[in-house]
DNA sequence: CGTGCTAGAAAATACGCATTATCGTCTCGG
DNA sequence: CCGAGACGATAATGCGTATTTTCTAGCACG
């Protein structure tokens, strides 16, 4: 018995300080009435008297056993949510989520135990706890679709923070398409017409969901052109070359630590940012230093999604689930920094 | 029914699948051997295979009733633990807190339903369930005395962070008198023997050990002086006058907001800071703004706080509280930040 | 006086798991 | 052939709560 009774105040105990059934007591807190229950007022008011004299609590544990809500709205983070480099990614999020939180008289029970292997953590592990809290909220740029899959499977009320494309999975995502679509169209109407897309190595939806919105709106100007490169080193040389040709002149990247290696080589190369070429921030610029330089960027409102992801897992518990599709999908908008590199194209040389 | 059975698995159904009953599928999950237990090799692994081939995890809340303690950390704020004027007071210890749960395989519960009053949250409201947790650590700048006996009196295992004079609360704290009157013979070292002290209306510990901590080290000094004066826009324009006069040459400020405020009076009197007048600052500095002076000033080492907070909840959940009491009230050393505002003392005109 | 009804409250049960006691069965020694 | 272990596995129990079911008086009515 890792957790002897300590103090630990019981329905039974109460029960008898007030001469009655713990039945008696657990009607009384619960306010049952009627349906062939019936309580003097007399009796309540002696067993609400025992129950205020003491430290009295409904052990948790015990209600969810017997199939009650318990108010415990699980978060799980697929990397650990307090680090200082994902210190911006995260506690926005958890700003809006303990804020909705509060309001809705639940507690937030945060899965630290779930070990890290492979760079991130798994949800289903031998003594995994999601299974306390009602419901959960899943964080993470990356996250395991086994997992999900799981999880619809097991019929569990989750809402994933981020669009997934898993058949069943409730979320509030970002419109990153619609956002990365009205950046380029700012290039365009800025006279870009060549541009540079350095793309990661993932298939994660915001990734591709920002692929998409470039390619779509780079495409409906007949006169543009956009080109792939995988964002390395090697990729930054070439295309320091192709912009110092003035073949391009905006170049979207994914990853913002390798916007900032990119800018440097550019002026390393005696060309100027954005005079001779405009950069476009697309993935996520939490990570960003401060003193970094002001980009042109995406500002996914991570505060809203926070709160806009509780209430809808708020919404499933509560609704017992018969939410129609469309309501669980939920995309934000996604407000742009205009920033202070992306400027009017220059009078390409050629 | 909040929550009907939905897919979830229990052991009952494995050991059907398996041919086995519930309770030796209870025997092999948690590895018991000896003791009148024994369990075949061949049987073992039939009832493994089956859990391996489900989605089985067993129900937490079953096993916490059942006795079996649920590595759950409960996690106290006075106040929103993520808002942004926060941000830098409980992010570092909330990174500690989590590094070291995970080491420890325990999940944190962040009570988020305390409802806030009188601008700070209580632990005993009618629901409230600290209760699910194995212990919980209290953070707050202000904890209420009362919260602390009752948890004392319930033998209800906690740690504050914090140095908190009640009988039987064990804590983590900084060593705030030791590092102010490092701070203070720093100060005296560099020649100044007028000090004033703007302290604030506050009986908190901490605020407390910070002063004793200046008193005591400028009483060592016969030579030099302390002048008290609460922290007031009436003090500062009075304080300016007085170091104006000469006769004070080095400030302490409680309050990191009234310091900049003072060092601008200062500053808009015509005189400079700290050519003719030194500020050090005592209280929390984590609201300062990033474009803010470098002061002088105290670095509570709040990420260690949080991980010695956390290991010590441990070790007095897993020792059955026979902790000597030494043992469960911990002071850390306070790191100082020399900064730019804690210059020689000039020669005094008297 | 028995029957039916009602109010009031206790008893019983389920929840899923851990653990203990118990029950067979088999083998070996005497 | 019988008793004592040894071995395997199951039945039984408890954890604290919510809920359903059952029980006990007391009472009115026929």
């Amino acid at each position: 018995m890792t957790r002897p009774a300590r103090g630990r105040m019981t329905q039974k105990q109460i029960a008898e300080l007030a001469g009655v059934s713990q039945a008696t007591v657990s009607l009384v807190l619960n306010g049952r009435e009627g349906n062939g229950v019936r309580i003097p007022e007399e009796t309540r008011q002696r067993v609400l008297e025992v129950i205020n004299s003491t430290i009295y609590v409904a052990d948790p544990a015990a209600r969810r056993l017997a199939g009650v809500g318990n108010k415990i709205l699980g978060v799980f983070t697929y990397e650990p949510a307090f680090p200082n480099e994902s210190v911006d990614f995260y506690t926005p999020l958890l700003m809006g989520i303990e804020s909705e939180a509060e309001k809705l008289g639940s507690d937030l029970l945060i899965f630290t135990s779930a070990a890290v292997e492979d760079g991130h953590r798994h949800i289903f592990q031998p003594n995994n706890r999601i299974g306390l809290a009602d419901g959960c909220l899943l964080l993470g740029r990356e996250i395991d679709r086994e997992d999900l899959v799981r999880l619809v499977a097991e019929d569990y009320p989750f809402v994933a923070i981020g669009r997934r494309e898993v058949d069943g999975v409730p979320y509030v995502g970002v419109d990153y398409a619609g956002a990365t679509a009205s950046l380029a169209r700012i290039a365009l109407e800025r006279g870009h017409r060549r541009f540079l897309y350095f793309h990661v190595d993932s298939d994660s939806e915001s990734v591709r969901d920002r692929r998409e919105g470039l390619v779509s709106a780079v495409g409906e100007a007949t006169d543009a052109s956009l080109e792939f490169r995988v964002g390395s080193p090697e990729a930054i040389e070439e295309a320091v070359a192709v912009v110092a040709a003035r073949r391009v002149t905006v170049v979207f990247v994914e990853d913002p630590a390798l916007a900032e290696e990119f800018a440097r080589a550019v002026e390393a190369a005696g060309l100027s940012v954005p005079r001779d070429v405009s950069i476009v921030v697309l993935g996520d610029t939490a990570r960003l230093d401060p003193d970094q330089r002001d980009f042109t960027r995406l500002q996914p409102p991570r505060s809203e999604l926070g709160r806009r992801a509780t209430i809808l897992l708020d919404e499933l518990l509560s609704s017992g689930k018969e939410l129609p599709g469309e309501r669980t999908r939920i995309l934000l908008d996604c407000p742009i920094a205009l920033g202070a590199t992306l400027a009017e194209a220059t009078e390409s040389a050629e």
